[in-house]
DNA sequence: TCCATAAAATGACTAACGGTCATTAAATGG
DNA sequence: CCATTTAATGACCGTTAGTCATTTTATGGA
């Protein structure tokens, strides 16, 4: 009898459940202020029952976090692959990053909260450290990305693939972060565009990056689309 | 009579001390983990009274931050000032930024961690809304920068200054973060060298950024001294 | 249909922590 | 020396993450 494959579909399901009360509490209390009580409530369980399946707060926030990377890592992989040149795969790349940041705002904080707390552990604790984003899938088609660029002529051979790989990312994040922040303040009371700043950034990293200072080959007209 | 004075500076007096503990306890066990009877312990004094000085434990994380602000903003003002072409201004600049990961790591991730911490907050709370950081007097020395390497045509005429400016400033973010996590890493660990992606951070940049693609006018050997 | 067993769910309870406040101690200056 | 203001204290409170003995539900054999 499958009763106990069911099962197991029962509780993958219960899980999601709670991921997905979770994410509501989390994401409209913020998590500091978020409790385990809510999100009990929201998941229709009692708070015991969360801790069946999840082993702490921190445990769901990680669950959160490893929902985001999978969707982050399905976008870089459509990105890399439907792009020939090298350099339009990272461009295609980093745009599906900053798409990640406007459709996800919330995952994509979460993450970046994620990696700040990494931090503040690993000082005199260490607990299990469980870490839920160590696959550098992502990662790695930077990497191949500037290789195939470099392979294929669109971008200096000078660079090296890991270390621009890894400038790529470090700057990506550093300029979606504070797009995505200006993003979430007010229109009225903006300081910049977060769009314009983007297209300001693929211009000047592209600039940078390609054998002829032409940037990306795409047209850039429209190579951000608006809100 | 000054006994008005001497009161004042005494009550700077404490609250220095009991910022000065708070960071011993703060940095070794992680905000998250450090608890306000243990700052008051460390200070010498009864937690009612860290109450009187500070209106909650994030007001001292606030404190603390301060500080680092503080630090950070000199080092931008003698970088900027000791240099004059507007490139070297820059470079100078972003290099301030580094040294400070380097020198005060743990001011430097509070900083980071204060960033977060203002996006959790904000969506269905707000209170007081006490900002430590808002000054923008950094951000400004490098628009400034920026502004004198247009002026003096060492920077590409076509840059927006304060478009490039934020650009700078995010990416430094970025890639200094990754930089600094990798330094706290075991060295036997690391995937890669903090100090020479740091290099190619600063060669990169300076590709797009200058005039004759050649990047900084300083000696390129000997820019990044070893840790 | 019933029962024995195992799995899942519960919620009262605990420990710990941030923050408060009535009370005490110290300083001041007349 | 005293009255008054200022600083410091620590017992106490409310809240919350996490636990666990107990109850409820599901399962499969007789």
């Amino acid at each position: 009898m499958g009763t106990v494959e069911r099962r197991e579909r029962e509780k993958e399901y219960r899980r999601n459940e709670i991921l997905n009360a979770a994410e509501k509490i989390f994401f409209s209390k913020g998590i500091q202020y978020a409790t385990m009580d809510e999100v009990a409530e929201e998941a229709e369980l009692s708070k015991g029952t969360l801790y069946i399946y999840f082993k702490s707060k921190e445990e769901i926030f990680g669950g959160i976090c490893e929902r985001a990377g999978l969707i982050l890592r399905e976008k870089f992989e459509k990105a890399y692959s439907e792009n020939q040149k090298g350099i339009d795969k990272i461009y295609a790349v980093g745009l599906a990053y900053y798409e990640f940041s406007k459709e996800y705002p919330d995952y994509f904080n979460s993450v970046m909260h994620y990696e700040m707390m990494e931090y503040s552990k690993g000082k005199e604790f260490e607990e299990g450290g469980v870490t839920y984003l160590k696959d550098d899938t992502e990662f790695n088609l930077v990497i191949a990305s500037v290789q195939a660029g470099i392979d294929d002529g669109t971008i200096r051979k000078e660079l090296d693939p890991v270390h621009t790989a890894l400038l790529l990312y470090g700057m990506s994040r550093g300029v979606i972060k504070l797009a995505a922040k200006e993003a979430q303040t007010d229109r009225g009371k903006r300081k910049f565009d977060p769009e314009d700043l983007m297209n300001k950034f693929f211009e000047f990293v592209g600039y940078s990056l390609s054998t002829d200072n032409s940037g990306w080959s795409l047209n850039k007209s429209d190579d951000i689309q608006g809100e």
